[in-house]
DNA sequence: CCTATTCGTAACTAATTAAGTTACATGAAA
DNA sequence: TTTCATGTAACTTAATTAGTTACGAATAGG
């Protein structure tokens, strides 16, 4: 797997668990969707099922669903669910007493916090079930996938 | 240093940039006020250079100065001309032929996309002169700061 | 209850990336 | 022609993230 494509790695999955409907996947098998182990799958959605986005069972049966229709799970809610900003660009202060620096922090903390919010608007804008439906259309056209849904 | 720091540690160089006016400030110079040494220093700006921001020169004397008046520089240019996106999340395929991950890819592509466009927009309205009056309004209201400019 | 299944999580390893360093060639000024 | 400064390749080190192993906890079904 890439560097920082958990944001891609789970929508992958949630648009996954999207089409399963009520049955819910094993760890097992949503790691089979994005070519990695159930561990990293695991740990990948933690944060989602915190954030109530997705819900899991242990046992026999168990697995992942999600715990709201997809047309209620907007990008921007699996985004912040992940626990990365969106902007991963540094504002530690590294030289102490320079105000030189602080000026620069300064202005780049105002852009970022403008920023997630815009970014987050913007996101909001998308839900699951967009993403389900973009696929059912180019499942439509091509007439088939390479996973078992 | 720090990960990512390159958007911050750029803009703090130039501001002593903008701050030094017409005398040119060595690689050394500038990275003792970021913490580093001279080739990394030199690695950090050479994509400003080729964007016309600032401009080398060899010799005695030599050293770095800003191609133009700090007014003229907005922090969208030195975003860009670092050479990184400022949303790094990747699209890049992982299992190519899942239609699934085709609709996310295409989904985030389009987002950022659009995301690009308005950060720039908005960074596009700093300039370093910005940065360097509310420098020197930090240095008034305190009277000192580390580094010698 | 007992067993099989599945998640939860800690601990470790491997891979990747970015920063830091060394070394040396190139060019300019006095 | 000597000294100073950048340009850059090559290498080393540090940090981060993914991947793996291992095992405990919970649950369904007999």
């Amino acid at each position: 797997m890439k560097r920082n494509s958990r944001l891609s790695s789970a929508l992958h999955i949630l648009t996954h668990m999207a089409e399963a409907d009520a049955r819910s996947l094993t760890s097992q098998h949503l790691a089979s969707f994005i070519h990695t182990n159930p561990v990293v799958v695991r740990r990948t959605i933690a944060g989602l099922r915190e954030a109530g986005i997705v819900s899991s069972t242990r046992g026999p049966g168990g697995g992942w669903q999600l715990s709201r229709p997809p047309e209620e799970i907007t990008l921007a809610e699996v985004s912040a669910a992940l626990g990365e900003s969106l902007l991963p660009f540094s504002t530690e202060p590294e030289s102490p007493g320079c105000l030189v620096e602080e000026a620069v922090i300064a202005m780049l903390e105002e852009f970022r916090s403008e920023a997630e919010r815009l970014l987050a608007e913007k996101l909001g804008r998308y839900t699951l079930a967009d993403l389900a439906t973009d696929y059912r259309k180019r499942f439509d056209r091509i007439g088939v996938t390479r996973h078992a849904v």
